[in-house]
DNA sequence: AGCTGTGAAAAAGTTCACAGCA
DNA sequence: TGCTGTGAACTTTTTCACAGCT
């Protein structure tokens, strides 16, 4: 019985399945239980289990899941079987590094085009794709009919950008510069911020500290004192 | 009343509420609503108030919050009020762009040490850090008493550097390597994945489509033939 | 005996809606 | 009047625990 909706929790960590279980086939895995699957993704195997299972039976119990089948019902689900157009804006050194990022042309996903408004950049070819003015991001999507656009550019240039990739017509939008876009409904829209990760980490690495000194505070009989006193 | 212990979602968006803060003060606001802050953040008013109620009760009924006093306790919670030592390992294209990101620097996040294991990268200067060998890192870790550890290598060797930054010292790793690392207790991780997020991104793309034809098939009368057709 | 598939319980996160203060 | 702070309702996600195949 094949399940519609697969809640987004699930479908954030099948891509994750689908990377070890390409590595397991590489090795010459047949099967795979939860339990192995989930220890190598980092994550509880019950979780592996009802995530899989949104997808349909296709475990064997007793067994295991086939890897090569699996592979092949997470690669459908999850629409890599077809190929998707996409483009990249914004060519500075991060926008280098996910051209020549090998998992970009991996998995179906086909660099369609590359924009920049630096007119030195403009004309010349990287990886093997030959670099068009942002002015003609538009005219490019539609084209190519480039479905996904990813935003490389510094956080002042990037909603001017996001607009033009939406005029264009992509219905995704990946974002890498540090602001909140406004895109129109039926865009999909995620985000990947270096400094927003520093942040969290910041966070949790000033609560072990805090933590510390509460702890040492306890052990030594001071816990009601420092409670609630600052941090570090 | 500070409440302690703030969930890990909210944790998550306090980042964006200082970023949207920080500009507000620049264009020289003196409070804030919780619905426009909401607006800019991209959430929902309500959740705004809950996060923020999370670090204390610092609003003021009938006015908002005082832009430059939350600017501050954000600041504080997340603890970037102190200054945290990194590292990158991995001067590749992506490296190299974290390495020059601004947004680096910014925040209190200081660059300790830049490590790679090509001979012909160490002990040039990116950044205004000499670059070196990756075998350092333990050394380099515990000499600069580096907390965060950034990985920019390549999968395969993403692991190796994950064991020398937890041996060396630090509390915290950001991956950007698309392999699932295994560190020891009480090292927080977090990881960025370019083809993770392409591959959810190609998931809604799909299910978009799939929808789509099944709609125009309900319209038509043949919703029941298509509901469980393949999608496309 | 082993491992999946899944109801049911628990936990976490979100949103509502309104009392309460400025 | 306007906007915060927060219980309470609701939704989503996670985890448990075990029935049911192989």
């Amino acid at each position: 019985m094949t399940a519609r909706r697969v809640p987004e929790a699930s479908v954030a960590r099948l891509p994750l399945y689908l990377r070890v279980l390409v590595d397991l086939a590489e090795e010459g895995a047949q099967t795979v239980s939860s339990q192995a699957l989930a220890e190598s993704a980092g994550v509880n195997p019950a979780k592996v289990r009802k995530d899989l299972s949104y997808l349909g039976s296709y475990g064997t119990r007793g067994v295991g899941y086939d890897v090569e089948f699996l592979v092949g019902q997470i690669s459908r689900e999850l629409g890599l079987s077809q190929e998707w157009a996409t483009c990249i804006v914004g060519l500075g050194n991060l926008g280098l590094a996910l051209a020549h990022y090998g998992g970009f042309a991996e998995r179906g996903f086909h660099l369609a085009a590359l924009l920049d408004d630096d007119p030195a950049k403009v004309g010349t070819t990287v990886a093997g794709v030959e670099v068009s003015h942002v002015e003609e991001t538009e005219r490019l999507v539609k084209e190519h009919d480039i479905a996904i656009g990813v935003i490389a550019v510094p956080g002042p240039a990037a909603q001017g950008v996001a607009d033009r990739l939406c005029d264009g017509g992509v219905s995704s939008i990946l974002n890498f510069a540090p602001v909140v876009l406004q895109v129109p409904d039926g865009v999909s829209l995620r985000k990947v911020d270096l400094s927003v990760e520093l942040q969290i980490l910041a966070f949790y690495e000033q609560r072990r500290a805090a933590d510390a000194v509460v702890d040492s505070a306890a052990r030594t009989g001071l816990a009601d004192v420092l409670d609630h006193a600052p941090p570090q």
